[in-house]
DNA sequence: CGGAACGTCGTTTTT
DNA sequence: CGACGTTCCG
């Protein structure tokens, strides 16, 4: 989330809003009478800024100047007057990209570009819109957004509370059919009955909707959340809708192939009044299908938004021709695309080049002296690459380049946000700044380890379910009865007390310092620093830099949310290394010289991806080739290797169908140098082994075997009604008291059974806490939701 | 309750 | 093969 937001939007407080050609507004526009911002765009580029009105769908394949055309397009809605920055919605996929177009705006407009408080992601504006009416969708303000560790954890919960064995239906399967749902913007009761059955013998549908009961309780929301319930706000309040309608009068979207149906329909409700939609994107760069995005969608959008204009960027400006035509030889290969023809004016360049080694090993040995040898020629290493197609790949390229002593970076890796060190410290604030956040403090209540373990946990869990509380609450009340051992008693008092402590400390102490206190008198710090396995002093350093980044933030509310939002590593090493990755992670990225290892059959294309979606799955892995390809200036360079080990044993591999969808004219073929030392097979020439080329002779059964089509999910439109039967919060705040429990019937003299003590005799009632003489135990004094009355 | 021995299962991951 | 989670024992 930017840092705007605590601005005062312009259209909330002030009545004031210059119309689209009012005076102020042509008087603005006289002011840049040359749009010199126009000037060097090529003439598709212009047309795609210029169409300002109605409907527009830019096709813009990779290095055709897509950014900049979205960011001039902005700059000249700005310019002319026809909207002021902040109805100007403008959406992105990743934080990185918002950060971006923001900065190129400036650059061509300055300064006014900070009144774009509709510039982000998705998620983040998604964020935006819920906050301001969380309470019509049984939220409140300040609900937490929930990482996917914690969404795991209470799916767990759901799943358990449900008498469900969680081995047999694991959450993470539950996780990801919740996912799927909320990707195609279905709520509980949208669900297609015979997917909803298709978990725990029918009980899916049940789960999501306990799930979502959950959420509401705790005051929290998972990142699906964030666009489906503006859906459902909108739909259920159809006069917020349209103040967002009215106020966005333009609206732009980047990387439009990449919106799965939740997206879609958000958009198409927003579009719907205006219709001034600018979607930007290209099909051939769709390769994020399994997670949901629906290349439907751009391929769908003349029929969607009638009257359309679409304008195809087709001029090329960052590959060599040879590249170039490599990659469109490639892509044409796929049926399901609208089709463009990507072209340059610079020079042929070099040929992409095809190197077949022996074994996965050899090829990291191939490529680690090839960029030796750039190296000492002074290519920058910074404008070197490897992409694979999993991670699996990169250990033995790194081993090698570790061997040779070439720097590198792993871009990708694990978020810095998603880092266990970075949720464990959000987890101690978040209990300090909401003791009710049963997830977070679940999470730390044995972190460090404190002998507050399963069992604890556990009879903390019964009280809070039985008398509806969170559980720190639950917590308060145990800690005055019996019902814990002393040892574990004492530690669970210690660690109210403390957080009492921590939560007073910020009437006196900026969060930063809140969070240096509470991570070092609860032990955390310490626990790494005592820790000394490889990676404990980087999670320290993690943690210093985010007490660091914490000053930047007002309050420790807008911090949480940065970060669960839009928190990441500072990966700006400016160093000169080469860059390994994933191909998916290389996206939007590019450098002089590529190099792709791997391009095997069942490793890319990925058998996995052609067992599960068939046709559909071939043609997204190539697309990821067409990226990988797309993303060199200068120099591809293909590898693929006879022998590599899967899951621990040597396989023989057949070369990817994707080196022979290559154009011949484009490609040239290399031998491996002649000194490896080709292991067991006898002297012929190397070129026998890259025969593949010639005949076409793979036959993967996978790819013949699953035509299965993906159900086509564009049901779930707009009549589907939420049934009204959405509880009330049931968050209990505060000093409350649990209420389940009085006049529940317990008297002095009573017979009781308890769950750890057996029967007894109750001695004395106080609130919810009873005194009870037990048969075998002696007296204790233990919680009534422990306890059951015998008859 | 926590460390050590077993078993399991293997894509890609913007938010 | 090796990273992870689960189980089992002290």
């Amino acid at each position: 989330m930017n840092h705007s937001d605590n601005r005062p939007d312009p259209q909330d407080s002030l009545a004031h809003e210059p119309a689209a050609g009012s005076l102020s507004a042509r008087a603005r526009a006289a002011v840049a009478p040359q749009s010199p911002y126009l000037n060097g765009l090529n003439p598709e580029q212009r047309a795609a800024v210029e169409a300002t009105e109605g409907p527009v769908l830019v096709l813009a394949g990779a290095g055709t100047g897509k950014t900049r055309v979205l960011t001039t397009r902005i700059a000249h809605l700005i310019a002319t007057g026809k909207a002021q920055p902040w109805q100007i919605l403008a959406v992105t996929f990743t934080n990185k990209a918002a950060r971006e177009m923001r900065e190129r705006i400036s650059h061509v407009i300055g300064e006014v570009a900070e009144g774009m408080q509709w510039l982000g992601t998705f998620h983040s504006i998604g964020t935006k819109i819920l906050r301001r009416h969380a309470e019509l969708v049984g939220l409140r303000s300040d609900f937490t957004i929930l990482g996917t560790d914690d969404q795991l954890r209470l799916m767990k919960q759901v799943i358990e509370a449900e008498g469900i064995d969680e081995k047999r239906w694991p959450a993470r399967q539950l996780a990801s059919h919740i996912d799927g749902w909320k990707n195609r913007g279905l709520g509980p009761d949208q669900v297609p009955a015979g997917e909803a059955g298709a978990f725990a013998n029918g009980k899916g549908g049940r789960l999501y909707r306990a799930y979502q009961e959950r959420l509401k309780v705790l005051n929290a929301v998972d990142f699906g959340d964030l666009l489906l319930e503006c859906l459902r706000l909108w739909r259920e309040h159809p006069d917020i809708l349209e103040q967002y309608q009215n106020r966005f009068r333009y609206m732009l979207v980047d990387e439009y192939q990449d919106t799965n149906v939740a997206q879609y329909l958000w958009l198409r409700l927003l579009a719907q009044a205006r219709k001034n939609l600018c979607c930007v994107g290209d099909d051939d760069q769709s390769i994020y299908g399994w997670r949901g995005a629906e290349v439907d969608n751009i391929l769908r959008f003349e029929h969607d938004f009638p009257g359309a204009t679409v304008i195809r960027l087709e001029r090329n400006y960052r590959s060599t021709g040879h590249i170039l035509s490599a990659a469109s030889g490639l892509i044409a290969k796929n049926q399901g695309r609208l089709g463009k023809t990507l072209r340059t004016e610079d020079e042929p360049g070099e040929k992409v080049t095809i190197t077949g080694a022996w074994d996965s090993e050899d090829e990291a040995r191939l490529i680690g002296e090839e960029i030796e040898a750039f190296h000492a020629k002074k290519h920058p290493l910074s404008e070197i690459a490897i992409l694979v197609r999993i991670s699996a790949q990169m250990r033995e390229i790194e081993d090698r380049l570790v061997t040779l002593g070439v720097p590198y970076r792993v871009i990708g890796g694990p978020r810095f946000y998603e880092r266990a060190e970075i949720r464990d410290a959000l987890a101690y604030l978040r209990v300090v700044n909401q003791p009710a956040d049963d997830l977070a403090f679940e999470r730390i209540v044995n972190t460090p380890k404190r002998g507050l373990g399963d069992a604890t946990i556990q009879v903390l869990h019964n009280h809070a379910r039985a008398a509806r509380v969170p559980l720190t609450e639950a917590a308060r009340f145990i800690v005055e009865t019996d019902e814990l051992k002393p040892k574990p008693r004492a530690t669970l008092r210690d660690l109210l007390i403390s957080f009492g402590r921590w939560s007073k400390l910020s009437e006196t102490m900026t969060q930063s310092e809140v969070a240096q206190t509470v991570l070092e008198e609860s032990g955390y710090t310490d626990m790494w620093q005592k820790d000394k396995s490889a990676d404990a002093a980087g999670r320290l350093e993690n943690l210093k830099e985010l007490v660091r980044s914490m000053e930047e933030f007002p309050d420790l509310q807008s911090f949480l949310e940065h970060v669960s939002l839009v928190m990441e590593a500072n990966e700006s090493d400016t160093a000169e290394r080469v860059s390994l990755m994933t191909l998916h992670a290389a996206k939007g990225l590019e450098f002089d010289t590529v190099f792709l290892p791997g391009w095997e059959e069942g490793l890319f294309p990925n058998q996995r991806a052609l067992d599960e979606s068939g046709r559909a799955g071939l043609e997204e892995e190539r697309r990821l080739a067409h990226v990988g390809l797309t993303r060199a200036r200068r120099r591809a360079k293909i590898y693929f290797a006879s022998n590599r080990r899967i899951h621990g044993l040597w396989n023989s591999t057949v070369p990817s169908r994707f080196v022979d969808d290559l154009p011949e004219t484009n490609v040239e073929i290399v031998e491996a140098p002649a000194n490896f030392s080709y292991g067991g097979y006898g002297g012929g020439s190397r070129f026998d082994r890259m025969q593949p080329f010639s005949g076409s002779s793979y036959q993967t059964p996978g790819w013949q075997r699953a035509q299965a089509h993906r159900a086509s999910s564009e049901d779930g439109g707009y009549s589907a009604r939420r049934s009204g039967d959405r509880r009330g919060p049931m968050l209990i705040e505060g000093e409350l008291v649990a209420k389940s429990t009085g006049g529940s019937g317990f008297a002095v003299g009573g017979r009781v059974l308890h769950t750890k003590f057996g029967p007894g005799t109750i001695e004395a009632v106080d609130g919810n806490k009873l005194t009870v003489e037990f048969d075998k135990a002696g007296r204790k004094m233990v919680l009534d939701s422990f306890v059951e009355a015998l008859g």
